[in-house]
DNA sequence: TCTTGACCTGAAGTCAGGTTTAGGTATTAG
DNA sequence: CTAATACCTAAACCTGACTTCAGGTCAAGA
């Protein structure tokens, strides 16, 4: 059994946090002592590891306490529950693509700027496809089309 | 030469977040017309396209301005744009692993769902490891650690 | 001429996702 | 006994990034 204190820590996120998540219906299963602490069992540190799993996809609080409740109502919603993981699956793969999109155009942004520094001027920017080397000509033209 | 509503168009954002970049200082170099209405430049274009690409890599607004206030300022900023986009390019490579990470426990979490579908019950869960296929354990085992 | 559509401004409003505050309880160390 | 520590609640507050609103200009077409 974990208090609230431990859970922070285990997971870095502030108490005031794990608290709101409590008040927002996203711990549902947590049970409380006879002073009124919270006990988090291995159980409910899993909802946590699930919540932030959720979030990092990009579920919205609402979004994960309907994953919660479907998760009190029992067998009849493993259908819900499998298409929303399905969803957020597609939504972090195209995340994952578009910040690999990005890292491209930062990577130009980094060698132009470094090519800047050495040059101390921009004059360079007319001859950029020469200069370019063949691994980043390409996403350089993909980036500036 | 653009209008706002065709630069709308073109990045798929709305005139009203465009018109709020420019109120922030996002867009120092952008001309206005003799009836007061905003003319966007290969350049501007170009601006909003950086913005974007800050903006995605977790960039914040204010950090964007003060960006484009350093390339206002000439060759003596280059030092601190590229350390920008150096710290961007280490956020963003992180950000990647991240969400690499919460794929493969969303892939477990679709795994799993499946199952339980095909089951009617959670039950297998006790024998998890063994079910498991080999390249999907390990992650597994991560995930639960 | 009038009205439609695209543009403008400043100010106020919205929303998610927390965080902070104020005031209180319970347990433990000195 | 008391003081520090860890916990509690309800409610107010905060922040970033927009969005909406109210009211206005301007150019073109019927």
């Amino acid at each position: 059994m974990y208090s609230i204190g431990q859970v922070s820590k285990i997971f870095q996120l502030p108490i005031s946090t794990i608290r709101y998540y409590d008040k927002e219906g996203l711990l549902p299963n947590l049970r409380k002592d006879n002073s009124n602490t919270r006990k988090f069992d291995e159980e409910a540190v899993e909802a946590i590891r699930v919540i932030e799993c959720l979030k990092k996809s990009g579920t919205s609080i609402k979004g994960i306490k309907d994953f919660m409740t479907w998760c009190e109502e029992g067998p009849s919603t493993y259908g819900k529950r499998l298409e929303l993981f399905e969803k957020q699956k597609k939504q972090v793969e195209d995340e994952i693509k578009e910040l690999e999109n990005t890292l491209n155009m930062i990577k130009f942004k980094c060698w132009y700027y470094d090519k800047a520094m050495e040059y101390g001027n921009e004059d360079f920017v007319e001859e950029i496809p020469e200069i370019l080397p063949n691994e980043v000509r390409e996403s350089y033209i993909k980036a500036h089309s």
